[in-house]
DNA sequence: CTTCAATAGACAATAGGGTTGTCTAGATGG
DNA sequence: CCATCTAGACAACCCTATTGTCTATTGAAG
């Protein structure tokens, strides 16, 4: 009932709210378990890389940023020793990416982090509102669901 | 069903998917509009003006941000011609800020723009899993369902 | 084998936006 | 009247993004 009161107005924030707050947790959790220099860039970036090997030029198309910018983020993962890079083999030019055991760390930690959230969303919301929110969400979330391409400097 | 496979880690990106999704789309919406200037930022940083006038200062509280960070959004929105500044007649030192009539068109396009996304989710979903999803949403967020203190430079 | 287009990545310049620190002018209360 | 607070301007600095330019290397086509 509390919708038919609700504008249209109303609705962006929330959304921001939620992911805003749900990282921050996430990141107060990281912090506690000895990782404070983390910052939310360096998840995505990290599941940008990906398991295997990767070139900047390729983390940038991924993350849909130039490969200057994917540069810089890599300097910044390698500053606090979530990536390793080492000259290609293959190629030349190439320098591959690669997670330490740090970065695998960092990332178990918030996966963690996240199937805990998730369970105590269950709680709080029930088992079925819950699966409809994940539902309704992505169907909202288009196509773009997946993808965090150029987010800051996206407002300005 | 779909839930019971989905892991936690799921979670997060459609919700900012979501949100980026729906402030692209108005923003396409308002350069059709004749507002092809406009830009996130500044349709947030009307809001908090609010009708009556502000002060730079007060709008940096509002926002959460320094008064220097906000005085430099108020120069933004100038130049485009949403913002207009005077003097305060009762305080020597106040520039008071006031939504122009163009601010204020671009806030009734933004407005009718979240009522018209709104009726469509209401028919995409259904009523009953819209305001479902609206009251989730907010228990989600939290404290921070209304706030954006910060948000360029927060993933860095 | 040589030439030439495409690619990886580095470097520089520029554009914003954020911050803190400093300064002046005006408001305010003891 | 003076001490303190406040608004806003200005400067310096940090960070990330952009585009443009450059070298080295690859790889394919002649």
């Amino acid at each position: 009932m509390s919708s038919s009161e609700r504008a249209g107005f109303e609705f962006p924030l929330p959304l921001l709210g939620a992911f805003r707050s749900l990282i921050d947790e996430l990141h107060d959790t990281l912090a506690e378990s000895g990782h404070a220099e983390a910052r939310p860039l360096h998840g995505f970036a990290l599941q940008a890389i990906g398991p295997d090997d990767t070139t900047a030029s390729e983390l940038g198309r991924r993350l849909g940023v130039s490969k200057q910018a994917a540069a810089k983020t890599v300097a910044s993962l390698e500053r606090v020793g979530y990536v390793s890079r080492e000259p290609d083999p293959q190629d030349g030019r190439a320098v591959r990416l690669r997670r330490t055991r740090r970065g695998e760390e960092m990332l178990s930690l918030s996966a963690a982090f996240f199937e805990s959230y998730h369970r105590r969303l269950a709680q709080d919301l029930g088992a079925r509102r819950l699966a409809e929110l994940e539902d309704d969400l992505e169907q909202v979330a288009g196509p773009f669901g997946a993808s965090l391409a150029g987010l800051p400097g996206w407002m300005t």
